[in-house]
DNA sequence: CCCGCCTATATTGTCAACAATTTTATTGTT
DNA sequence: AACAATAAAATTGTTGACAATATAGGCGGG
């Protein structure tokens, strides 16, 4: 039930800045509204959608500005990410990271392979070194959080990440470093890595 | 409504992984259990409980692992809100920072003053810094949910911050590059401000 | 005496109806 | 025609009752 509602906001299907309008709703779900507000409660908790007393709930709607505080925390939480990753993977895991790259690669040399990697084989990476990290918090406070509301503006904005390849070089140089454990580095570059999309984002706002 | 269950969770008045009874909360607080459930949700919204289907809810208890995660999360956050800080804060802001500090340094040296340094005090100045960074989703993640936890951690172990004087000076050295204007110096000072408290923390868990 | 099974109890999940509030539509006035 | 006041409709907030599930206690067999 909130799984459903969410991807639906995910996926843009309920447009953002909409109204949540609880009857209905519950009429499409068929439940009753009781669980009906238990989900909004959730959504409300991943900050999908915003609360106002005796009002009711409408689907954010994230302007520039928030795109880029996202971007900011991303930065920083990733890049003690990498870190940790870089401290406590094993050679396993930085195998399946290559694999993960590997495919990536394939993906890429493909022609609508390209748009997958620019939809979401760039999240997977990040998703798999979250995982390594082994910092469950942050692997949620990422996951369930952050993901879905770049996900929900990407959406919204209808833009697929731009500079793939350079992306994916930087993925690799990022692995390297986790690889060599050290951590230092792979937290640079990941942080790096993560200024320059917010970057390139910033350069898209003033071009308007 | 919400408030009051989660200050009294904070307050240690529900024991860190005791049940939450529905019906008998929804009588304490003189609530049908519609509104109770919906904030229960909210609660697990804020990590404050966790949720099992068909069982129901439990207030949280963190151990030291979980502990020092939050710790890490702190460590990479505050450091960005400190640069952050650094970049945008005015003559006025820093004024701020220093009143509050000469305002602990006067607690500090009354005796119950001491104790309450060591409790509220020091969250009192990383509370105002994440502000002063004018990212506010970022505010929102340490003030709504992490202090939150933090709190109920503190209670639960009954552990008051241990070296005030050394925490205090470590402040106003942060102040200063602040004031400098120098981001990456104040995000290192703060880094490595919080990366002392875990591995306080750490040592603690060691000698168990 | 201990273990598994069954019943009884308590608790969570869900619903439909009602109250309170907000939003929309209508009416009347200037 | 524009605005204000009022009435109607829709929506949110809350409640108590019922169904489904899990927990606790007692019973009998080993």
């Amino acid at each position: 039930m909130f799984d459903q509602i969410r991807t639906a906001i995910v996926k843009g299907e309920f447009p953002p800045g909409s109204k949540v309008n609880e009857p209905q709703l519950s009429k499409q779900y068929g439940i009753s509204r009781g669980p009906l507000r238990e989900a909004i409660r959730r959504l409300e908790g991943c900050k999908l959608v915003e609360i106002t007393p005796n009002v009711g709930a409408k689907v954010i709607s994230l302007n520039s500005e928030q795109a880029i505080e996202i971007y900011e925390i991303r930065e920083s939480l990733e890049g003690l990410a990498c870190r940790l990753a870089a401290q406590k993977s094993t050679e396993e895991d930085c195998r399946n990271l290559r694999d993960l790259l590997a495919n990536h690669e394939q993906q890429i040399q493909s022609e609508n392979g390209r748009l997958y990697y620019q939809k979401e084989g760039d999240l997977d990476f990040h998703y798999l070194i979250v995982q390594l990290s082994g910092n469950t918090r942050l692997f949620n406070l990422l996951c369930d959080e952050l993901y879905h509301l770049l996900r929900l503006y990407r959406v919204q904005t209808s833009s697929s990440p731009s500079r793939p390849v350079q992306a994916f070089k930087e993925h690799h140089q990022i692995v390297d470093a986790i690889e060599n454990g050290d951590g230092e580095l792979a937290e640079l570059l990941m942080r790096r890595h993560i200024t320059s999309a917010k970057e390139t984002l910033r350069h898209q706002m003033k071009s308007e």
